[in-house]
DNA sequence: TTATTGTATTACAATATTATAATATTCTTG
DNA sequence: CAAGAATATTATAATATTGTAATACAATAA
């Protein structure tokens, strides 16, 4: 019976498991923006961004309106930044106890995975700036 | 440079974005549990149980130990209830001014669809109570 | 050891998602 | 109205995800 409520939860999900739509997304964290910026600053392929916007409107993630011939979206629920958010909290603790485990086990060897890591928790530290949700 | 970060929010967004690992993951709110109990629980197939565990396990979202031939799955990382709240919470308000807007506009010729939602917002509601996150 | 129980893995067909390219639509300007 | 700019839609081929069925593996019991 509530089959469908965890079906509704999957494709909002779903809608946001993109690189390109968290993309989009975060772009549209500080203000509402023309498409023709994502095509700008994203470099992506005009119909590629045009089908993204679709996905996340189609979840009512976003909603748009005209402007001459542009075309204005905004994001309709804040949450959605808090989620995003959230994820960066857990994958930084996933990254930084992976680290900690290279650490303390092998220090030369595989030295070069840990740089590797360390290059990833310093994005997600930077990324995690904008609106922390810690 | 920091694409693979966005795809590794993808990845984990994505292990979350399907009906029976939300399932499983509200299954394991409460408390850690045995595979067997997903498969009798939720009327899953065992090997699709199993995968859909390999799935999460992948991105780290939960973590197994054996029992004897058991072997018992639990949640790494509590922030995954409460984006799954989160979610709730989006669900809700959006529902909820979709069934305004019917409401306001046509009172009997959609009756249908307005029950229809109703059902979902009953719903939803009652999944919100477990953990809720507002 | 063999048999049994509980899980995991593999193979595979069906379906879904994706990026690119081509076409269509909408708005503005002339 | 025609032309151009911005966006949306459609078609399609490549890839990914999914569920089922079959098989493999691990732990225990006999």
């Amino acid at each position: 019976m509530e089959e469908r409520l965890y079906q509704m939860k999957a494709d909002f999900l779903k809608a946001l498991a993109h690189p390109s739509r968290i993309r989009i997304l975060e772009h549209l964290r500080a203000e509402e923006r023309c498409v023709c910026r994502f095509i700008e600053d994203l470099d992506l392929e005009q119909s590629n961004v045009s089908q993204h916007l679709a996905v996340l409107k189609k979840q009512e993630i976003v909603s748009s309106r005209k402007e001459g011939t542009n075309v204005i979206y905004k994001v309709n629920h804040p949450e959605v930044f808090e989620i995003l958010d959230m994820i960066n909290e857990v994958l930084y603790t996933q990254v930084n106890s992976a680290m900690d485990l290279l650490k303390t086990s092998k220090k030369t060897e595989k030295g070069e995975r840990v740089n590797e890591n360390k290059s990833i928790r310093a994005g997600l530290r930077q990324l995690c700036e904008p609106g922390s949700a810690g």
